[in-house]
RNA sequence: GGCUGGGUAGCAAAGUGGUUAUGCUGCGGAUUGCAAAUCCGUCGACGGCGGUUCGAUUCCGCCCUCAGCCUCCA
């Protein structure tokens, strides 16, 4: 039984789907106005790692994985205005990249990924039933204000209370509000800004009503799954229960799932710090691989430190992996059973527990090297399985010898000029040159290139 | 000030009221012309102080300390 940590009760409770032929899932995605940073990725890989185990406890069909693009806000409109540019033009441009970043990663696609700004007459429907309802109120500004004195459950998710809110000094007080808590639905635009038409006058959405919104409107009034940064959990996920459930009348999600944040130095990696990396820039130095294997080896409700020594540390984690997979013919219909095999899934169910389930991967390999020249059936068999669980966490689904021996971008020696020296060296060690052989050897070592002598012959692979 | 979540061996990172996490590293051995890879063995832990218990790293209390949220942020 799978047990998932819900933010909603801050404990594990086992999972059971509203139905388990329609297992829903909604992930907060991102503002698309620059290039995405490695917290991005982490919040793509956790969720990936999500949606494929759903997948395989409840078939691929039965799975419906939605993770939102929010195209329209005022960072966005901010930095189309510097760059001169349409915020179309910006958008269109950063869901490119974003696609790029996600395909280096493995990150397979959501079955869609609904935009702000193609969604604007639910949006709109959700905010007058708010307003009718008399949820929402208009302020004289024109902007349309949640009245969140009028929700009763408001802080459940957070675990606020209002009236800390309310002395907290660092509510900003905003004349047009009834209450400093309350929050915008809709903005009225100000000259030259990108707007649409509403019962209200011209404007945009608040950004927390597209969630709302869409989620509902791709999934229905109450779903399972709902997960994001956990930057996220208040105000926005907050907000998102208060608008969804007032009005639809329905519990809005019954899980909330929120992956920690990636640090740098022991500080929160973020825009607003200034202390974030793209992943466009960490995969000019590691394979997207790597940075996947990294985001796995913690647990997604941990702190992740970036380093480049925890990098390169994921980094031996698949070179090892990949080494016992070396050589091997897997077999891809082998049977899922055993100790090792029962044991992930346990690592699994508790709460996607991806650092126990590595660590069974290495107990595979350990088994595949013990039998691979004894038994190679019984090899096969542990190798398969290890191929077949890795692929759940996205990862050791290349051939052993192109992640091995793949190289970032096109600097240094080619893989032909390493087969000639190779060769070479084979000639003289038929003669015991040992000299002349270690001499090749140091001089590929040099390169990064590491020889390895086995009675079936020689191989290589990038360190 | 209010609210969260942490502090595990050199590093990373799980977990548990009494039994090996795991990976890298260190040390010893096997193998190898020497290496690399692999295998075998091994050193090394649970922030501090109390309490509960036959027994606590694991439960409770207090303290120290770190990070986060309370404003945009994955």
């Amino acid at each position: 039984m799978l047990q998932i940590h819900n933010n909603l009760s801050r404990q594990k409770e086992t999972f059971q789907p509203i139905d388990p032929k329609n297992v829903r899932l909604y992930v907060c995605g991102m503002t698309v106005y620059d290039y995405c940073h490695i917290g991005h990725a982490r919040v793509m890989v956790v969720f990936d790692v999500v949606y494929r185990y759903l997948c395989h406890l409840y078939g691929k069909e039965a799975v419906t994985y939605i993770r939102n693009v929010t195209d329209i806000d005022d960072k966005i409109i901010k930095r189309a205005n510097e760059n001169g540019e349409s915020f179309v033009t910006l958008t269109e441009r950063f869901i490119a990249e974003m696609k790029v970043d996600e395909a280096a990663l493995s990150i397979l696609p959501p079955d869609q990924e609904p935009r702000a700004t193609h969604y604007m007459q639910e949006i709109l429907d959700m905010i007058q039933t708010l307003v009718d309802s008399g949820m929402a109120y208009v302020a004289d500004n024109g902007d349309v204000y949640y009245d969140v004195s009028k929700f009763e459950r408001y802080g459940q998710l957070s675990g606020k209370h209002l009236e800390d809110l309310r002395a907290g000094e660092r509510v900003a007080v905003d004349e047009a509000k009834d209450d400093p808590v309350d929050f915008v639905l809709w903005k009225s635009a100000k000259p030259g800004e990108p707007s649409w038409q509403s019962p209200w006058g011209e404007g945009r959405p608040g950004w927390h009503i597209e969630c709302s919104a869409m989620s509902t409107c791709c999934l229905g009034n109450h779903f399972d799954i709902h997960g994001g940064g956990l930057d996220l959990q208040f105000p926005h996920h907050e907000n998102e229960i208060a608008q969804a459930e007032a009005a639809t009348g329905e519990k809005f999600v019954n899980v909330w799932m929120h992956n920690g944040f990636v640090r740098i130095n022991e500080e929160k990696m973020s825009k607003s710090l200034d202390n974030f990396f793209t992943i466009r820039e960490v995969l000019k130095v590691y394979d997207a691989e790597v940075v996947r294997g990294f985001i796995i080896n913690s647990h997604y409700r941990s702190p992740l430190n970036y380093s480049d020594g925890n990098l390169d540390e994921a980094k031996n984690v698949l070179t090892t992996l990949y080494t016992a997979l070396r050589g091997i013919d897997v077999n891809p219909d082998v049977e899922l059973t055993g100790e090792w095999v029962d044991k992930f899934f346990a690592a699994m169910n508790d709460d996607f527990n991806t650092p126990a389930a590595m660590a069974v991967l290495f107990e595979l390999a350990s088994e595949v090297n013990k039998a691979r020249n004894s038994d190679m059936a019984a090899a096969i068999v542990s190798a398969s399985q290890l191929k077949q669980l890795a692929d759940m966490l996205g990862i050791l689904q290349r051939e052993p010898e192109v992640f091995l021996q793949s190289g970032l971008g096109g600097e240094g020696i080619s893989n032909e000029q390493i087969e000639q020296l190779i060769q070479q060296r084979l000639d003289v060690r038929k003669n015991k040159e040992w000299a002349e052989s270690d001499r090749i050897r140091d001089e590929l070592k040099a390169q990064g290139i590491i020889l390895e002598d086995s009675v079936e012959g020689t191989t290589w692979r990038r360190d």
